[in-house]
DNA sequence: ACGGTAGGTGTACGGTGTACACCTGTCAAG
DNA sequence: CTTGACAGGTGTACACCGTACACCTACCGT
């Protein structure tokens, strides 16, 4: 009851609570929409205050990044190391598709918070676990790349523009059709995975089958290649 | 003979000249240089003369991406498939590598110009022509993902901060050693990467050697998967 | 000779990150 | 109880950004 003045009217500003909110208005707005001004007025707070608990607007950046890490399941060492590998990456690919900025925050972050060095030590852990030396563990992991967060790099699909407005069937049709004399095989890709019906191009891919089909392909080949022992020693 | 008064002092702005300026600036100084304003000073030029020749900065990027990809050697389609398509991703990372900020502004652009298309499109031939089923070919180049433009994320390599005082062997030892009890895993790759002299940890990682490994082990698993006529048809 | 037009100019607006000096309320030590 | 340090919020200011819009000017084909 002493501080009854001030302390009411505003919670505190916390490191914790600047992040949870930014999360949250990029969460519903897009990664644009996180400034630090337009991030200080949504706590009721002059943009310079937000210095006081965060260095710059990097590591802003940074601190999201590390609260949807934070959302990874723990490892469920039970599992056999491709099992656990592979729950581990999916989970957090759900993590990621929860919060559809991460992938691009990810991707333009370079600072290896204790958060990322403790998910990618631990992945590296149930490879260690499965029998995988240190040196296949090494080249496995640069293997799977950005993978290990969860997402590949939507090569085909168009981003979604909210501004547009929905294409017609038949403009699509058309469009896709433009294609025809100047892209031959992406318009034959593209009647493969439309069955033919080319006004479906919209729809995209199915990134969730992308995504696995080229993880098991990569987990079976690192299967392989422990099975033989494979080994870079000896290499320049 | 007409034109001699204004014309002789400054070669006139082209959308080429532009690009090519643009290209050099960011080659020069990253891409964090490349400013409509800066690049029009460059040019001897007022920053919205440059509007007249691209539409805005979203397009200049593009514009700068397509140069590179200018320099994608074209295919040499004597080749067995794997080759050829080894061989034009490897083409692909050696210009991406020629221009460092390449990577970066790849990953940012989703505008898919005619020059993309036309890289993916002739990529995918290859695999067409090397008896993938379109379908086969789809999936395939999901996997590939980034790695058709030559690189995968650094995951482990420390951004080189060029202003940074380059750190002794023994202050690397030092900080490679206080991983120790946290990510004993990581620990044990960087010993595993370094013959277990921790000192070289500042050397990074043989990106060449990583990016084939990856490119090598999809690669066969590809055609593992072409040898059994495999497709992912009738699945919703 | 003349009108249209492509291309370069100048000004202006609303946004950004953040350096720096300042104030203010809380709390521990004297 | 006073005092003084200090954590945390404030206000102002700077340098930069992309680009909308109106303008001007020199060339061109008619």
């Amino acid at each position: 009851m002493a501080q009854q003045t001030g302390a009411a009217r505003r919670a505190p500003l916390t490191r914790e609570r600047v992040l949870r909110t930014a999360v949250a208005r990029a969460d519903a707005a897009g990664i644009g929409s996180i400034s630090m001004r337009g991030l200080a007025q949504e706590l009721g707070v002059v943009p310079m205050a937000l210095y006081k608990h965060v260095a710059n607007k990097d590591e802003l950046l940074d601190g999201m990044v590390d609260l949807v890490i934070e959302e990874f399941d723990p490892p469920a060492d039970a599992l056999d190391w491709k099992d656990e590998v592979r729950e581990r990456v999916l989970s957090a690919r759900r993590a990621v598709l929860r919060h559809p900025w991460a992938r691009l925050a990810i991707e333009s972050r370079t600072r290896r918070t204790p958060a990322v060095l403790g998910y990618m030590d631990s992945l590296a852990g149930a490879f260690r676990g499965g029998g995988f030396s240190a040196n296949l563990t090494h080249h496995v992991m640069h293997a799977l790349g950005n993978r290990i967060w969860g997402f590949t790099p939507e090569l085909f699909d168009e981003p979604a523009d909210p501004d547009a407005p929905p294409p017609t069937a038949a403009a699509q049709e058309a469009t896709a059709r433009q294609f025809a004399e100047r892209y031959p095989h992406i318009l034959e890709i593209a009647m493969a995975a439309t069955d033919g019906d080319l006004s479906r191009v919209g729809e995209g891919c199915d990134e969730q089958f992308e995504f696995e089909f080229a993880l098991d392909l990569l987990l079976d080949g690192f299967d392989r290649l422990r099975a033989e022992g494979w080994t870079s020693r000896r290499r320049p």
